[in-house]
DNA sequence: CCTACCGATCGGTAGG
DNA sequence: CCTACCGATCGGTAGG
């Protein structure tokens, strides 16, 4: 009895952040009010504070989902075995998939993270500074066993993650262009720049 | 007298347009009062609607200054002699330059245009598809000369413009790296990933 | 889950 | 350029 209360609470403080994910992506979050959020949950204003504790909590479990999801999928990355080119095409194809599968969290934590409190304000820009650093430590792997080009490894992560960040236009589109050529063509580009 | 008037009031809407610039670049439009505004400048914040008629413009001014940055400059590309390759250069270039030079205001137009009202809204994303729709030809144009590999024409304008957007998260980083070798680095990272 | 409501803050105006 | 102020809207609470 008491699992499935706690469950149904999750549950339900779920869809209010699917929802709220919609919403602060479209307005932004300082724009969206919880009267629009609760509209389009379908209750009134104050039943939300049932399931969440405040605007900002929200914005906190969208922020810190995504932020996981690329770290785990990074960790996962650096233990594998193979050269790597081919771990760096994983991690750029993981980033695209992300951009067309969860869309609407994947955009509020790259806008709207800046409305975030301490103390997760500077937790989750010091989780994004570490995800960084070791994109860079890989890129630096992949120069000294000569399988890249000798460049400043900074500015070669820093272009492949805006790049795939900028899928956020892609949206507008997605049905005039098939998505396996979008994501070859993106690859390529991206990884023939810094080949050797 | 009339004159001086006009411009000692055009001069004062700059000063107030570009603390707002930065200001909105670090709250965002929705979070950033006229109080705090005003408090920028060094006025009260009734003070500041002797210069603008709302909070609004501002942004519009902000956006659309920086709009016509980038098209007067891909209309001087277009218009110059030279190959196609050593024009998208160019225009790499000139958007590394305006992000480091007006980043306040590039900023801005990248990430509260959202916030502007119609008509201004429509107007400045039909702007900004124009400006890619023009893009595109431009590299269309070189896969057709044989410059550029047969690829999709609008992902490489996309993964281009995400690139150099990509200076945002720069800043922060300005004093650890040389600007040219910043500005090297991604042009060939991007330009030998198109190249034949 | 709701109705009723509060204190704070907002953009902007009146009037001088 | 200022002081004084307004109506609207906000996030959130009380109480049931």
């Amino acid at each position: 009895m008491a699992k499935i209360h706690t469950r149904k609470n999750s549950t339900q403080k779920e869809v209010i952040a699917k929802s709220a994910a919609l919403l602060f992506k479209v307005k932004g979050f300082k724009a969206s009010s919880m009267r629009e959020l609760a509209e389009a949950v379908g209750v009134e204003a104050p039943s939300l504070y049932n399931h969440i504790s405040s605007k900002s909590e929200l914005l906190q479990f969208i922020c810190f989902k995504v932020a996981d999801k690329f770290t785990t999928h990074l960790s996962m990355v650096e233990n594998s075995s193979g050269i790597v080119i081919s771990k760096i095409e994983s991690f750029i194809r993981f980033h695209i998939c992300m951009m067309l599968e969860n869309f609407d969290e994947v955009f509020v934590a790259n806008h709207e993270w800046k409305h975030l409190q301490e103390p997760f304000l500077h937790d989750f820009l010091s989780q994004r500074h570490n995800y960084e650093k070791r994109l860079v430590a890989l890129v630096e792997k992949g120069i000294n066993k000569k399988e890249l080009k000798k460049q400043n490894a900074y500015v070669i992560v820093l272009t492949i993650l805006s790049s795939v960040r900028g899928l956020e236009f892609w949206e507008r589109h997605k049905k005039n262009i098939n998505r396996q050529i979008l994501e070859d063509t993106m690859v390529d580009h991206l990884l023939n720049g810094i080949l050797k």
